[in-house]
DNA sequence: CCGGTCTACTAAACCGGTCTAGTTCGGCTA
DNA sequence: TAGCCGAACTAGACCGGTTTAGTAGACCGG
């Protein structure tokens, strides 16, 4: 720096100007001295510069990057911080390396804000968190502290999908549950408040697979069969419909036509060429960009009081949906 | 670090010592100093440490991390970084954020050594990077330079593939390859290679579906419906064979009764129930072990030499292959 | 022509560590 | 007992920026 400095004949300072984008600096001079950087090949050096600032324009994300919906919206999320103009560290969270420890390797890169994208850590702790600097939760709720969350709204995410099949016709309709979580509950609940608002009873019309996997899902189709099938399935997620879609296909029930069936979560599963699920989208992009703009206002904009943005998931519809079969009361007689 | 230092009456000299876990501070001093450290809730200063020290022990990553493929991999070097003291830094390349611009990032940030997973910059790029700091190259050859590579033999993959199912019988097999990239060449020669050892013609074997994609596997085997079907069908990837399975088994082809089919990455696709997909795994485990190998032994070793690592990828049997029908010769008559 | 204000620029302190080149001191050898 | 050595520890320079407090000069109204 002191090299650039010296070759326009400016000081250390005035370089420093130019290289933040600082204004107080002619014309003439800046344009000096990004010449004379050119020439030397001169970069700022990150760490110093980090050491003294009050700014680093770092923001960290911790993801399970694993997880394909979790690695959809960091990319979001990298893309929207580049606009704002600040830079991303992102944290692997995995089995061997736990949250926390993501969490303090990001605040040590001196990141001013940190996102959390599903974070499992206890509600506690991710209020201390958001006590020493701007937090933002994706996708999870949290009910203590003061914690900036970002997340979409599962219970009409389902109602929207109950919507779409009684507009169609259905009136037998189950839902297929993936046992007592937060989000497996939210959208149980979304589906019989659903169902009650169109004036349908939900005795009898949840089925708890139990977990989010395509094996809950092919275990909770083996139950269906079992008795009359219902002319529509919705599931908790795309996986569990995965499941239930394999084994009805297997015993020959056409899908859509004797049964509908619907997923959550709009995953590359969903868009599958070979399964084309009616899902629903949790709009990746857009908490991606809710949760940017939250942090940036606190950042930049000293907002302080606290922000829940609730986004309403969009249905998507596919091939696994359709009218039910006009008279046809399905499910007895089909070959094994 | 100044107070922590006056606490316990020793310098700040000594305190750096005590937390790089450097030798040369006497037993009780060290114990001083870490209680000191602890009641006053001091932390190191990474950003500080970093201007100065000669290492950074912080290794870049660049990976498209909506590839799950790639977010193994990464996973897998979180786990080994941590194993051998090294901190991970991640980038991700997304459309809008390109791997020059992420490895830009990754250097301001001081790392020493440099993880390039599937890159697809020009050789010369990543040779000239190779020659500022330590690189391997993960999964993908590289021409050019002495840059470290650790990938799997893409020809013996499918090699062993073929002696999988040669060996339950098979002899008119099927190859549907993915068009004239670099992998999809290699995959491609193993399988005539393969072939031909046996003791097989690869006239008319192979298919070129010309991608990777499900839509190129389904419209493969469209056209092998059009005339005699072979007794099994070798794909290129897992996406291609699930395309192939979708249309395959709409047909009414029994699988494996009547074709057997193999994938090749052995992705969570593969893995999942209603696949079960016979395929080939790259191992990101161990790629990722033979990466942060090379990238120590460089570092921490002071090896100089090119290490080009070459993983034999191992087939995993699941449900899509068997021995084939005994006398049956298929694809005729069949209803569609 | 004078004081006041702005803009462009600078010298030097400073950030929080690490590194170099010592100093001290107990123990061991000759 | 002198001489030497290694281990434990330290003062102060140093890393490469940022920031503060301030200077020089242009412009301006009166």
């Amino acid at each position: 720096m002191q090299d650039v400095a010296d070759r326009v004949g400016v000081s250390k300072a005035t370089v420093s100007l130019v290289f933040r984008k600082a204004p107080g600096v002619g014309d003439k001079t800046r344009e000096d001295v990004l010449r004379a950087a050119d020439d030397l090949g001169y970069r700022m050096n990150r760490a110093a510069a980090l050491m003294t600032a009050r700014r680093s324009h770092l923001l960290g994300v911790s993801a399970q990057i694993s997880n394909s919906f979790h690695a959809e919206i960091v990319e979001n999320i990298v893309t929207e911080a580049d606009l704002v103009g600040y830079e991303v560290v992102l944290g692997a969270v995995t089995p061997t390396h736990g949250e926390e420890r993501v969490i303090e390797t990001l605040i040590d890169f001196r990141c001013e804000g940190m996102l959390l994208i599903g974070p499992e850590l206890p509600g506690t702790s991710i209020s201390n968190l958001g006590n020493r600097l701007p937090t933002v939760v994706i996708g999870r709720r949290v009910g203590v502290g003061s914690t900036d969350v970002v997340r979409s709204n599962d219970g009409r995410g389902i109602a929207g999908v109950v919507d779409h099949l009684v507009e169609l016709g259905h009136e037998n309709v189950v839902h297929v549950a993936a046992g007592r979580g937060v989000i497996a509950g939210d959208r149980r609940r979304g589906f019989e408040q659903a169902m009650r608002r169109h004036g349908f009873g939900t005795e009898g019309a949840v089925l708890d697979a139990g977990d989010f996997t395509e094996e809950a899902g092919m275990e909770a189709a083996r139950s269906l069969l079992e008795s009359e099938l219902p002319t529509a399935v919705v599931c908790a997620n795309d996986r569990l419909a995965v499941g239930v879609l394999e084994v009805l296909r297997r015993k020959g029930v056409d899908i859509p036509g004797e049964v509908s069936v619907t997923g959550y979560d709009d995953s590359i599963l969903a868009r599958m060429g070979n399964v084309d699920l009616t899902t629903v989208s949790q709009q990746p992009a857009e908490q991606a960009r809710q949760a940017i703009q939250a942090v940036v206002s606190r950042l930049d904009r000293g907002r302080t009081d606290r922000v829940s943005k609730t986004l309403t998931p969009e249905i998507v519809v596919r091939k696994t949906t359709a009218a039910p079969r006009a008279g046809r009361h399905s499910g007895q007689a089909r070959g094994g």
